[in-house]
DNA sequence: GAGTGGTCTAGACCACGAC
DNA sequence: TCGTGGTCTAGACCACTCC
């Protein structure tokens, strides 16, 4: 700190980390409470509490009343994926996007899709598959059932224009969603389909999204061998 | 709203997003100003204010000075993933955590590490292998480098007592960080430690850390069939 | 230039939770 | 019980950016 500066809250967020990255307080340690570092830094508590608010949120600081605010020993790394639409992801890559509508069909969803979105096995889905293009070279593959129970207007979509994903993001948001991260070897179909060979380790993300408790939809999202997904922690 | 409640700046958070999604408020539509919501809602501006930068924040709003408040076209679903350290995500699911160090040498950086971490080819560095156990299966297999000339206190650690990674947690903080997920075919040397065999689809992490522009350490964690890393969005 | 969000302040009361 | 963070308020000034 020394003198200088406007204490607004980004400098104290600042000030507070090189303290914690300088080791001036370490793991565990309990830093001055919220109206002393006011204090210090010649600023309102009220501004101290945001910078301190943001810190525990990124992880940096245990916060708990009357306890007060201590370092965390075991700071807990929180990257924030940013999940675009495909399609602007491609573009903001500079590369041309590409979509193709493979198949779509209205039936009743197979038992395991029952079973992680909580729907009826009698209900009435949107089983719908395509492809992503960047480059004019396969990039994503995608299986997804939607709800026509939920969503019924997506039967008048043209997924032949627009991909499901991002007509769903313009009709119908969603209250709780869950992704998935994992591994898995190219099926045959699957290799085909990405134009690479069966064994081929592709990346897969898996969604589901909700609105309170009814399904929406579900998706397998299948990237073709090469692909990274990255994030800034 | 109607009437009722304390307004506090969760029940305007939960106001709007209920408009949004009831879409009474519609992708690309402005909202009322600050101050308007304030009237509309008995409340501080303050409390709007922190409502809304909220809802900014989680992607659903977009504002801009001048410009008012828009709800998201394209709202960028942000994934929060939290890392843990292995053996607190181990444990936190009721396994036993086991650990084990493979290798500890010290040595000149490979080109590629040179590269990613940014340090010179002739810099002094620990390169380590080590095991990562849940109830005595192999979880998680990690071939790390880390940057003697950055943090030199790691030759001092007890690498076989604590992984190198939760000893950096507490004795090297970073600045700035990156981290990536890709799927890539397990090696027959990999496949052995992992007890698994060549060709299994493995989830692949990568880490880099730095303390502003000293790279501190670089991480390939490869993760045993089956892993599967999710978040709720 | 003027409208909108971004932020700061000083003071107040509240609620959780350590003791 | 009572200390600490969590939040609200009313008012003020500032900074960005659209027109």
């Amino acid at each position: 700190m020394s003198a200088s500066e406007q204490t607004n809250w980004q400098s104290v967020h600042d000030e507070v980390l090189r303290r914690i990255h300088t080791r001036e307080w370490k793991p565990g340690d309990q830093i001055p409470k919220e109206v002393e570092l006011a204090e210090q830094l010649g600023c309102a508590r009220a501004t101290v509490n945001r910078a301190l608010r943001e810190l525990a949120a990124e992880g940096f600081l245990d916060r708990r009343r009357k306890a007060g605010t201590r370092v965390s020993t075991h700071p807990v790394r929180r990257a924030k994926l940013d999940i675009p639409v495909i399609r602007l992801e491609i573009e903001g890559r500079g590369q041309k996007y590409g979509y193709g509508l493979l198949l779509s069909e209205r039936r009743t969803p197979t038992p395991e899709v029952c079973a992680n979105l909580g729907v009826s096995a009698k209900s009435d889905m949107l089983h719908i598959t395509s492809l992503h293009l960047a480059d004019r070279k396969p990039y994503m593959f995608e299986e997804r059932w939607v709800s026509i129970d939920t969503v019924p207007e997506i039967v008048d979509a043209d997924l032949s224009a627009i991909s499901a994903n991002e007509w769903l993001v313009l009709h119908a948001p969603y209250t709780k969603g869950d992704i998935s991260f994992s591994a898995v070897l190219a099926t045959e179909t699957e290799a085909k389909i990405l134009r690479t060979h069966a064994g081929a380790p592709l990346f897969l993300m898996e969604r589901m999204t909700w609105e309170h408790d009814a399904g929406i939809t579900a998706a397998r999202l299948l990237f073709a061998p090469g692909y990274r997904m990255h994030s800034a922690i």
